[in-house]
DNA sequence: GAGCTTGGAA
DNA sequence: CTTTATCCAAGCTC
């Protein structure tokens, strides 16, 4: 993709802001002035009308339905236009989509709105589309935005008049929500609002009544509220951010004020909100008791008024200062402080989820946000892998001295010194409620004595609500921040997070990293590779699971996949191999002498193999199970071949691709990174890859579909390019099930390893059969055959054979019952519409 | 450490 | 209508 440009990239203005930047040298949009726009941006825009289909068509490719999805079934065109509309960037239809021209010149500005109000659905090149939901206003509302100014904005930008039923949308969702918050301060809960009609209206509620503690200063206050000034970002520093040294001399470096983004906003509308003319609200509160924050909260939620968590860590006394702070030479980049000023943007640190890209630097963002809330944090992530790093991460971004930090894992379990400091921990760890050992169970009475100002939430999107529950009335903390990768998951699970975490504060755009070079250019491809006849024989007849085998083994993958490493070891790439199927995997790394780790490989061996990977030139290529996706850290890899990738994870697609994108080569003028998927034709394996691809897609990554690697067939020394090998291979794949009983059979042998060592290991799956495989050597004679898969293939979605969809509708229905208590009731009206 | 249990993902 | 089979991590016990 990327060969057509939009139009506006003729223009010296956006070529101007798509320059090439360093990773650590950030440079800010140049304001535009409004002027600038009528001048410029008209006549740019000056395209007939049909030109926006082809460049959809073009951005999703094969992807027709893709493409259908945006209009549907509907026919927009009656929707009246306004006059000006070629200077306005977006389409708002009845059923809350909104369709945004990529290209216009205000985009960049329009997106940042998006984005803040709307789920983004897709993101190709040209055309994205978002969509309004209740969850998306309420983040919005609870980043600071107000009913009208959505409103506003959103009739600025709009080519066609807000519809009606968007309007109401609107108005329902916002009116209430984020109105009413629930601080702490000087340690007591309190509810605060700037509108003292709502609390009153809460305080007529029995159950809110009962939470209530009156204390004497309500006495002399109006209607019995608490009345004081709301704070406001102006002396809240975040480190990193050097906002108050306007240095000409120096290149900016994310030196925008924290409230940027809103700014930018308004500028677009040119709505005044300059800092200086703005008063801070009077706000009202009434007190409760601590042990009731639940019961409130969840009474408010069924009162239509979610309360919004903040808390006010500059204002909070009891709890002993950490002081930590970013090293001087450490930068943050500007999407980092983006989605900072996000958090931070009212002077207090607000709840929700930050999402950026794998190698986009989460840790550093976390990171940050604990250095300027300055108060006892826990950190909690997924593996006691990643416990490690984080610690590591904290000492090299941040001057906090190693004791202040403790591990709480099952082999490590410390308190820090003094009175406050971090402790970093998995999620496992503290949800457990099985028996624990006693050095667990006595942190854990350590953790739960604890007021932690800050907790940061690693990998949000893998922890299942109910632990989420478990971890959240455990510990009692003030400021909660979810960091993901990918906020999709396959069920419905991720809604739950907004009530239990908040909302979703920032969302970055991949390709628009990516094009400003903070994470590797990705070319993606999928390599149709098709089944010989036999192996294709036996698919038909086999069952399910067996077919699954089958076409991974397939010999024709096989070859692909050695070709495809050959052909990128050639090129200097470092290059990773993905197998799900842990047969196939040490199938594939032994037929074709690579090292692979996978769950039984123990730690040194996995250290000692990354480590090669790394640094030994003679070691290029790794196979992995998925241990892969979570929990290893792994090196940096410029090529990524997914041999097996079947079920539609689209979340797994995302990771794995992310593992490519810190690609430091990326600097290189047209560097790109690779990722290839190796489909078998006709099979099962083409719907789970199309459904794979989506979240990519949606990205804004194209993927190209390849039916013959060019040079191939000349290729020499293919593996199992005899009929002969290929037939030992079949009947390997096919005893594989018989001998599933003799798994467990104590068979020890040795593997091969590349660095020349004898790797010891036991018990592995079906040791007998890998053995044999590893027996068969390729005879090197060259007699690859291989049917080509015409250029008809390329025609898409008619060529799958085989598209077999068994929905699995089941649990999502089991766990909203469960949690229909959870649910806004707004929310459920809103569903039961669609 | 090996073996067991639990829990999660898709 | 109802939810497989498989892989993996982590913690505890002995």
């Amino acid at each position: 993709m990327g060969t057509k440009r939009g139009p506006s990239d003729d223009g010296g203005k956006s070529s101007r802001r798509r320059r090439e930047q360093g990773p650590m040298h950030d440079v800010d949009i140049p304001e535009m002035e409004d002027d600038d726009m009528n001048e410029d941006y008209s006549g740019m825009l000056n395209v007939p009308k049909n030109a926006t289909m082809d460049v959809i068509s073009q951005s999703h490719n094969f992807q027709r339905d893709s493409v259908s999805k945006i209009f549907g079934n509907h026919d927009y065109t009656w929707l009246p236009l306004k006059q000006d509309h070629e200077s306005r960037p977006l389409w708002i239809t009845e059923d809350g989509h909104i369709i945004l021209e990529g290209f216009s010149p205000i985009a960049e500005k329009a997106i940042d709105f998006l984005i803040t109000i709307a789920e983004p659905v897709s993101r190709p090149s040209h055309i994205h589309e978002y969509r309004l939901t209740p969850y998306s206003l309420y983040a919005a509302v609870s980043v600071g935005l107000e009913t009208e100014d959505i409103i506003e904005v959103l009739s600025r930008l709009s080519k066609v008049p807000v519809p009606e039923s968007i309007l109401g949308l609107i108005r329902d969702c916002t009116l209430s929500y984020g109105k009413v918050k629930l601080v702490l301060k000087h340690n007591r809960y309190f509810v605060e609002s700037s509108h003292p009609e709502m609390l009153q209206k809460l305080l007529r509620d029995q159950v809110i009544r009962e939470a209530r503690v009156v204390g004497d200063e309500d006495a002399n206050s109006s209607g019995g509220l608490i009345t004081g000034k709301a704070p406001n970002a102006k002396d809240l520093t975040i480190p990193g951010i050097k906002k108050d040294v306007p240095d000409p001399n120096k290149p900016v470096n994310g030196g925008a004020p924290s409230t940027q983004s809103e700014e930018e906003i308004f500028a677009v509308v040119g709505l005044d909100k300059d800092d200086d003319d703005i008063e801070p609200d009077d706000v009202h509160s009434f007190e409760i008791g601590s042990s009731s924050v639940e019961i409130v909260k969840k009474r408010c939620n069924e009162l239509d008024y979610p309360m919004l968590e903040e808390y006010d860590f500059r204002n909070d006394t009891r709890n002993p200062n950490l002081e930590m702070d970013l090293k001087p030479i450490t930068v943050i980049r500007p999407y980092q402080e983006k989605s900072l000023s996000k958090m931070f943007g009212n002077g207090r640190a607000r709840s929700g989820i930050i999402v950026l890209p794998c190698g986009a630097g989460k840790t550093l963002v976390g990171i940050t946000a604990a250095c300027t809330v300055k108060k006892n944090t826990l950190v909690l992530c997924t593996s006691s892998v990643s416990v490690l790093q984080w610690k590591q991460q904290f000492l090299l971004w941040s001057n906090i001295k190693p004791h202040q930090i403790a591990l709480f894992t099952a082999d490590q379990k410390e308190k820090f010194l003094g009175a406050s400091g971090i402790v970093i921990s998995t999620y496992s760890m503290v949800a457990n409620t099985r028996n624990r050992s006693h050095d667990a169970e006595k942190m854990m009475k350590f953790l739960r004595s604890q007021e932690w100002g800050f907790l940061l939430l690693d990998e949000v999107h893998v922890v299942p609500a109910n632990m989420f529950r478990k971890v959240l009335t455990t510990i009692a903390a003030h400021a909660k921040l979810g960091l993901t990768a990918t906020l999709v998951r396959e069920d419905e699970k991720i809604d739950d997070l907004n009530f239990l975490i908040g909302p979703k504060l920032y969302e970055a755009n991949w390709m628009d990293l990516a094009s400003r070079g903070h994470i590797a250019n990705v070319q993606c491809a999928e390599v149709w590779c098709p089944m010989t006849p036999a192996f294709y024989r036996e698919y038909l007849r086999e069952n399910s699971r067996k077919r699954a085998l089958l076409y991974v083994m397939n010999p024709n993958k096989f070859q692909a996949c050695q070709y495809l490493i050959r052909y990128h070891e050639e090129r200097g790439d470092k290059i990773i191999v993905f197998s799900d199927n842990v047969f196939a995997l040490v199938a594939y790394a032994r037929k074709l002498e690579k090292p692979f780790i996978y769950g039984e490989t123990s730690q040194q061996e996995r250290v000692r193999i990354l480590q090669n990977f790394q640094h030994n030139p003679q070691i290029n290529t790794i196979f992995l199970s998925k241990v892969g996706d979570t929990s290893i850290d792994l090196p940096e890899a410029t090529c990524l071949i997914q041999v097996s990738s079947h079920y539609g994870s689209r979340r797994q697609e995302a990771q794995r691709l992310g593992r490519i994108l810190r690609a430091k080569r990326r600097n290189d003028e047209g560097f790109n990174a690779f990722f290839y998927s190796l489909v078998s034709k006709d099979t099962q394996e083409m719907y789970y890859s199309t459904k794979r691809q989506q979240f990519l897609i949606d990205q804004g990554y194209a993927f190209k579909v390849i039916t013959n690697l060019d040079g191939m067939d000349q290729e020499q020394d293919l593996v199992y390019s005899t009929p002969a090998e290929q037939l030992s291979l079949l009947q390997t794949v096919l005893l594989a099930q018989e001998s599933a009983a003799d798994m467990n059979a104590d068979v020890e042998h040795d593997d091969y390893d590349l660095t020349g060592n004898t790797v010891r290991r036991t018990g592995a799956g079906g040791g007998s059969i890998l053995s044999h495989i590893g027996s068969s050597v390729a005879g090197g004679s060259n007699g690859a055959k291989r049917s080509v898969g015409g250029l008809k293939s390329l025609s898409g979605g008619d060529q799958m054979a085989y598209i077999e969809y068994n929905k699995p509708v089941s649990m999502k229905d089991k766990d909203k019952n469960k949690d229909k208590g959870e649910h806004h009731a707004l929310f459920k009206k809103y569903y039961n519409k669609k």
